[in-house]
DNA sequence: GCTCTCCTAGCCTAC
DNA sequence: GCTCTTAGGAGGCAC
């Protein structure tokens, strides 16, 4: 099989969350170039060595592991399939250190959160055991036939108006109201938005803050009294009765969900099985979904389509927020779009090869018209012999079912090799 | 002043209304490559001398004119300043034939029109003489304050917000019915469009067809008679007494108006001075607009801020339709919007320097590479471009950390990617 | 591995 | 000298 991109440009961040939280929280404005990231990275880790509530955990995948092999079967399929595919799942032998943590700090500090896009008033303030007193917001069922609904609309017509929206669509989107899951209030600021919240959950704050309405209570409207719940309600506690609580999808036995990714995603996930599956939840910035699973912005923007959590903009906080999108309906949705995992394989190879052919026809113009410029000198020559190829993305060509890649400066090409 | 592009790419189009017209009504739909419409104008012109209807004018500005010369002190000036600024206005010698012809042509023919978009369900047929029964929809006061009113609009605020439309302004835009001047009839599906009455004007047509509804008007809804002008008001039609006709804003003495320009425009003009001042009176197309006024898409959209006349397309008269913009109105706006005619002239200059740098960014990077490259003799030069390398084992060179793969037969080294 | 907006280019579409 | 849409790049960035 032919790796392609991201052998070393894509990796599963299963720690994107809070790594973007903890440098948010911790991180001093200045220098924030982007060439930083990497040495900006480095700091905060050490930071986070130091800090008692990160519970760190080692990950490890191989490339050689079966895990990331394609299996082809299941990509005609669009159902969620979550195969390890290669080029949006390899990770390199040993995940850095700075990349690993846990969404589990997100919940361990005092901060308290207020839930600004569900019905209730009640503050739901998580603890380290994650019991005692959060509200469930929705059920597992009840998001996943949200979400199952939202594709098939999207999906019911030609395949031709999945790609962009047409204004109308815009429109339509721009002027609904992000309605709840379970109704109640709809609010127009509403986008689980952690922007102007994120001092509230910052790890450091021991004490509780008095129990007042945040700033952002001040825009509430339209509250339907008549589909509010009273947060009173045993059913919105965990009950001491294990069988009536809601469990994680995955191992089905943890109560310990991530308060989060129910509120924001309306998936039912303990914390160790988010962990135990990047594949399925990690998070992705907007940036990385465009490029890696080639949805549009009309598409990002939808919030029904696909829920994304807000987090302040790593680079400067009074920038545009950051949108985080949980891969396994990223990669749902972008299956469906471009017909499988291997059509949307099919559309990146695509691009990339357009990519490259436009490149190599600008490069043809200026060499024809270096041509009719006088002869390099000796001198020149000789430097012309030391040349470090810079090879851009690979490109699978059909006919022999290789992919190739091309340096931009001499245009030779490479076999890329399997491994 | 420097002068830019355009002695030669742009000249007056004083003839575009008939120009399209004509060839929409004559011309048969196949053979309409792009690369064509040179020889297609020719065949035109060819049938309009022929026409017994064509009123030929010619028209000869020379470059070396007075006229010609930019006059700054006119520039900064936020009124429809109409200079005969050189990148715009400049001229061919001799306006070659093909492009001479009057908008008197379209209402000479015995084809009858049909007001769509103002209040009034008189059917004006148009007469050789001007004269005679067909109803003056406005009056200049009125149109003129409408585009004043709409310039201050979209200037009142800051000046970002001029350049590119906010997705609430096209929602906006989009749902906005279309109100006449006068109040009366909104119909939503008006917009100053001859697509589908292009036939019943044809020149060639010399049978009036009787007088019932075009199937247009039976999308009509909305009628506000309260608002609704008895057309046999006396005041809708030319008066015996002269001194009541609205007259031409240039001469001031031609009561003989464009009827269009009156009703899409807004503008009075008799037909001679519409073609006196090409510079203020000529049509530009969309494309022609955005590439030389530098305007978007958003703009020009807004039907408000800039009517445009619907006209079948050129090309194929099943596609989109062509939009036809008054020079005089295209340039107030984007004077306003640019700082006047040097502050466009300025962004054209800085924006043809960016492509330019763009250009030669990429040519120096290309030409860097280039000159690293191999160049020993010819055989070795034919060998190396039909290569393909074949890389030995991957070694670690400690210094950097990387591995390196060595071509056993170039010597090319490339970096082993990590997996 | 930040997001938005604008601009540009290229292609296809428009019945 | 037809128009629309889209993808992609480059900057600046709801303080
Ligand atoms: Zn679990
Ligand atoms: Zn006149």
């Amino acid at each position: 099989m032919v790796q392609t991109r991201s052998q070393t440009e894509k990796n599963i961040r299963k720690d994107v969350i809070n790594n973007s939280e903890e440098r948010h929280n911790r991180e001093t404005d200045h220098d924030l170039g982007g060439s930083n990231h990497r040495a900006k990275r480095q700091k905060v880790v050490m930071t986070e060595t130091a800090s008692p509530n990160s519970e760190k955990q080692e990950v490890s995948f191989n490339n050689k592991n079966k895990n990331n092999i394609v299996h082809p079967e299941l990509s005609s399929s669009s159902s969620v399939t979550v195969g390890l595919e290669a080029r949006r799942h390899t990770v390199k032998d040993t995940i850095n250190d700075n990349n690993v943590s846990t969404i589990h700090n997100a919940n361990f500090g005092s901060g308290f959160t207020v839930d600004v896009s569900t019905e209730s008033f009640s503050f739901g303030v998580s603890s380290n055991s994650g019991g005692g007193g959060f509200i469930v917001e929705q059920d597992a069922s009840s998001a996943n036939s949200l979400q199952t609904s939202i594709v098939s609309k999207y999906f019911a017509g030609s395949t031709k108006t999945v790609s962009s929206l047409r204004p109308e669509q815009r429109t339509r989107m721009e002027q609904s109201e992000l309605i709840t899951n379970e109704g109640g209030i709809s609010n127009k600021n509403n986008s689980n938005n952690d922007s102007n919240a994120s001092a509230s959950q910052n790890p450091e704050t021991q004490d509780l803050p008095p129990l007042k309405p945040l700033k952002k209570f001040q825009n509430y409207v339209d509250y339907d009294f008549s589909k509010m719940r009273d947060s009173r309600d045993p059913r919105n506690f965990l009950s001491m009765d294990m069988e009536k609580n809601p469990k994680c999808n995955e191992c089905d036995k943890s109560i310990d969900l991530d308060f989060k990714f129910s509120k924001i995603f309306g998936v039912q996930v303990c914390f160790a099985c988010k962990n135990k599956f990047p594949e399925k939840y990690s998070l992705l910035t907007k940036t990385e979904v465009k490029e890696d699973y080639l949805l549009t912005d009309a598409e990002l923007r939808d919030e029904e389509l696909l829920p994304h959590w807000l987090k302040p903009n790593p680079h400067k906080s009074t920038w545009n927020s950051m949108m985080l999108f949980l891969r396994m309906q990223v990669e749902a949705f972008a299956f469906k779009k471009w017909g499988g995992e291997d059509g949307l394989d099919r559309e990146y190879q695509r691009r990339q090869l357009e990519k490259q052919k436009q490149k190599e026809k600008k490069f043809k113009t200026k060499i024809a018209n270096l041509r009719k410029r006088t002869r390099t000198d000796e001198a020149e020559k000789s430097r012309q012999r030391s040349h470090t190829h810079e090879f851009g993305p690979a490109v699978l060509i059909p006919e022999t079912g290789v992919s190739v890649q091309t340096c931009d400066s001499c245009g030779i090409k490479i076999e890329v090799v399997e491994f």
